[in-house]
DNA sequence: ATGGCGCTTAGTACCAGGTACTAACCCCGA
DNA sequence: TCGGGGTTAGTACCTGGTACTAAGCGCCAT
């Protein structure tokens, strides 16, 4: 039973009385029994947790916690890597989370409303592991023009783990100009 | 009422009547006229969508979907750029998920049970935005030992938008020996 | 003023998917 | 034979609705 619900929180206790071969109230005392929730408590709390997530991961404009930001100048984030981020198979944090973490602190350290990397060269110094927290501090080395240099240094205590240096493209007057072209 | 429920899917039609000063019956009608579905459908909907998009950004391994993967050799997929992926201010896609879309698919290429991305050189040649289908090819151009270059060009129907390459090192015989020796 | 229209509200019957509780049944072992 | 444990049936009640009928109010035009 615990296992139908993990894999299909969405079912009603009739449908899992059906697929379990026994009565309604079997279920709804196994469940009081084990203390699992009914279908709709289960999937609120699945649209509130994996909602929150989503916005977490995807729509914030920075990966990780900002614990420091000067912008133009230096920053610091701290990402703490849960199971999710991990491949399945080695437990090793996916390299692309220290990318984007890297990345988001590069660009919003750029004084700028449109500000986009247009290349980047990284090196994973080391695996990171699910639990470790990845601090990740950033700094502007050049400009010229409208284009930095910044780089990212990425720790895991006192272990590097992450070396990248971003080129980001400050392009706010050429989105100006495409505004004012409709 | 489309902003209140927008903002906070998990309203009832009485908690939608208080704020809004109204009656239950008249929100009733007024989400019948704006065919707004009732509180336990949105919350249905939303539990089934973001649990998928978390599964298809977060967990999987493969960021995109797979169209073709001859291990060792090349591989394609798609990744369709949604509005949680852009940037708010210039509605362009985050960086991050061309490198991931690429790296998940260089690191996939490799026949092995641990492969992990030891450095990569990336360039972004133009901003990609919502809707836009983002299709990466890889292809293995050099091993050495248990290192492999890939090469990785995405295109946005014939238009290149990223260019990457990527160290993966085949770390499965390490593993192995940190396996057998707990 | 009278009627008609739109918007709002009240009320009722009904539904799904439950909780909470009582009662009965069956089997199995001391 | 008696007593539990696990299962089932049944009932009352709850939340958050749908679907429908009916009534009230303001307002405008005739």
């Amino acid at each position: 039973m615990v296992r139908q619900i993990e894999d299909n929180p969405f079912l009603t206790d009739e449908d899992l009385a059906r697929v379990l071969g026994v009565s309604i109230q079997t279920v709804r005392l196994d469940r009081a029994e084990l203390e699992i929730p009914e279908m709709r408590m289960r999937i609120k709390k699945m649209a509130r947790e994996s909602d929150q997530k989503l916005r977490a991961i995807a729509g914030s404009e920075i990966v990780g916690e900002l614990l420091d930001l000067v912008v133009g100048q230096t920053g610091m984030s701290v990402l703490e890597v849960t199971a999710e981020m991990t491949l399945q198979k080695t437990r090793v944090l996916n390299g692309q989370y220290l990318f984007a973490q890297a990345n988001t602190l590069a660009v919003g350290l750029i004084d700028s409303d449109a500000a986009l990397t247009g290349a980047a060269r990284v090196s994973f110094k080391r695996p990171v592991l699910k639990g470790e927290k990845v601090v990740a501090r950033a700094m502007i080395t050049a400009k010229k023009l409208n284009k930095y240099i910044v780089r990212v240094l990425s720790q895991v205590k006192d272990e590097l783990v992450f070396i990248g240096k971003f080129m980001v493209f400050d392009l706010s007057e050429e989105v100006k100009k495409l505004e004012n072209s409709p």
